[in-house]
DNA sequence: CTGTTAGCGCTTTCAT
DNA sequence: ATGAAAGCGCTAACAG
């Protein structure tokens, strides 16, 4: 840990102005090339690093992107986050990172934090709490020369460049894939359906089932799931389950087990769900894939566009989920 | 999104002085209680925000803590994180993180644009390149005024706090514990044989497996060490495992089902990995808890402390591992 | 109680 | 090729 110097105390140990030295650090074609050389050295020798605060004073810019994001646990987030990443890694711009961990009142600090000057544009997908309270006041009073781009948990009141996922459809063609395949009585555990995402899911599986049979729909915390789940796998026929996040996945991943109907293929299960822990379950877990990274990156994308052109018409892209078959939703053999 | 106003334009349009303004916010007792509700009522009906580079260039100070970590997926630093933020969240700290991704090149530049005046202190755990390089020029170089807190993969060359986990003693007590228990042939995987942490926990194994016979060593990426262990599990009679983090934790698991040791009890496993992965495996995993939030809440403690007192003594505190029993080192009763 | 002014560290005209 | 000076937005002496 060297001592840090100042620009000025530079240019009084060299004799020059500070203006000399400000220009040969940036290399001014106005300076001689043995000033440079001597101002670099020198600057190197003292270890200086220029204050980024005055910088930031100075132009009016950060060259930081804020990320705010509720939750790190969660599998699709974190892969969002590398999107994100990726894609500013080719840049000048620096990421911070700030987890709300689906609180209110931390993500209104973070973003104030963030926004007041310490960011250039802003990723965000926004808390449960959020979403439940339904205040966004603290988007709408972000300075219009920061950007801001929302991804998957999106609102709708608010004016930004947007990237979802296709909940609705994700759901729907699942439950109809799981019909076609002979499926009769599917039930839906969230423990998401104060969200957005949830609640579009949601939606899906109740418009596409109910040709079939009245929604059964169990929501709540992972725990009440799984006692639910129990009861209802042992008092009826349900032949299969679409959990719509990874705690509702496991929730009735061990309802299903305790009831020993996953092994042998008796009841079906398919959720969202990280996959090294899909693949590791036993039998293996079918999920949807959200294709988290493409989100990260397309939100990345959309925003660098937006400070190359900050007028251009606001974009909202959709990313298609996949679902990936594993042992789970298959038929057992023996 | 509203436009933003600075204190000089809130001061044309009130007719008063910046400085009248700037006191009035800031709440000073030599302004008069209308002329503070006159700017108040003005700041909040134009959106006033402090612009945050003039405020930490004034003051020196940001009011921020970097947190740079290797990476997000791994469980003890996410822990790790939630600790840090549960200690930060009580003070009028923010927090913004930064993610290595396990590169030297990365970390370097993120500790750059930290420490260049956006946080007034860091809490960091290197990147595996970085340890692999040996090269931590960029934490040397770091302005003394700004405070360090290195944890779990700490580097001895560099004076500040650090916190650590007691990794060497974990894995000699497990070792004991495990040869007490009658386990006759313990081999080790790890895929982390280039970080501090895994060459201590090696050195724990080395020293305390060597009376009974030559340590097994099976160091490398987590695909390599499954086939290398598949192999091993039928040819030799080995009867357990120590996985050294998730992945090779994983991926003895796995040789382990191929082999159908695990469910039978005749091998064991003891391993690294997170809470929900280890209940959800089948049989569930025996882990080493490292107590990653209570390595979190002390870092930033630690940092607290140095904010307060800059030339208190440097202090290193060692955080004990807990050994949580599940099946994989239990015996089959049936 | 309110206003004037200097200065935080830097870049950038505009002189010289 | 180098230097002097203004100014980014704000706070805090110091004056009035």
């Amino acid at each position: 840990m060297k001592k840090s110097i100042t620009l000025k105390e530079l240019a009084k140990l060299l004799k020059v102005s500070v203006s000399t030295v400000s220009k040969a650090l940036n290399d001014s074609h106005e300076i001689s090339e043995s000033t440079k050389r001597k101002v670099e050295e020198a600057a190197k020798l003292h270890n200086y690093k220029p204050n980024r605060a005055a910088l930031n004073l100075k132009s009016g810019k950060t060259n930081t992107i804020g990320v705010v994001l509720p939750s790190i646990k969660n599998f699709f987030l974190a892969r969002a986050l590398r999107g994100i990443e990726s894609v500013i890694a080719n840049t000048d711009y620096n990421i911070v990172i700030s987890i709300t961990n689906e609180s209110y009142e931390k993500e209104v600090k973070s973003v104030e934090a963030l926004t007041n000057g310490m960011v250039d544009g802003l990723i965000i997908s926004v808390s449960e709490e959020t979403q439940i309270l339904q205040d966004f006041s603290h988007l709408h009073d972000i300075p219009d020369d920061i950007h801001m781009i929302m991804f998957d948990r999106v609102e709708s009141t608010i004016t930004c460049d947007k990237v979802l996922v296709d909940d609705y459809d994700a759901i729907s063609k699942t439950v109809r894939d799981l019909k076609f395949k002979g499926r009769n009585k599917i039930v839906l555990a969230s423990t998401i359906s104060k969200l957005s995402v949830g609640k579009q899911r949601t939606k899906g599986y109740i418009d596409s089932i109910k040709d079939k049979h009245a929604p059964i729909l169990i929501e709540g915390p992972e725990d009440f799931i799984e006692v639910k789940l129990n009861k209802l796998l042992r008092d009826e026929d349900i032949d299969t389950i679409i959990a719509l996040d990874e705690e509702a996945s496991l929730a009735s991943f061990r309802a299903g087990k305790k009831n020993n109907l996953l092994e042998k293929g008796k009841l079906f299960l398919v959720g969202y769900a990280g996959k090294t822990m899909s693949e590791h379950l036993t039998p293996s877990l079918t999920t949807i894939d959200q294709h988290g990274k493409k989100v990260g990156r397309t939100s990345a994308k959309l925003l660098l566009e937006r400070f190359k052109r900050p007028n251009k018409d606001i974009e909202q892209v959709i990313v298609d989920s996949t679902l990936r078959e594993r042992d789970t939703t298959t038929l057992k053999k023996s």
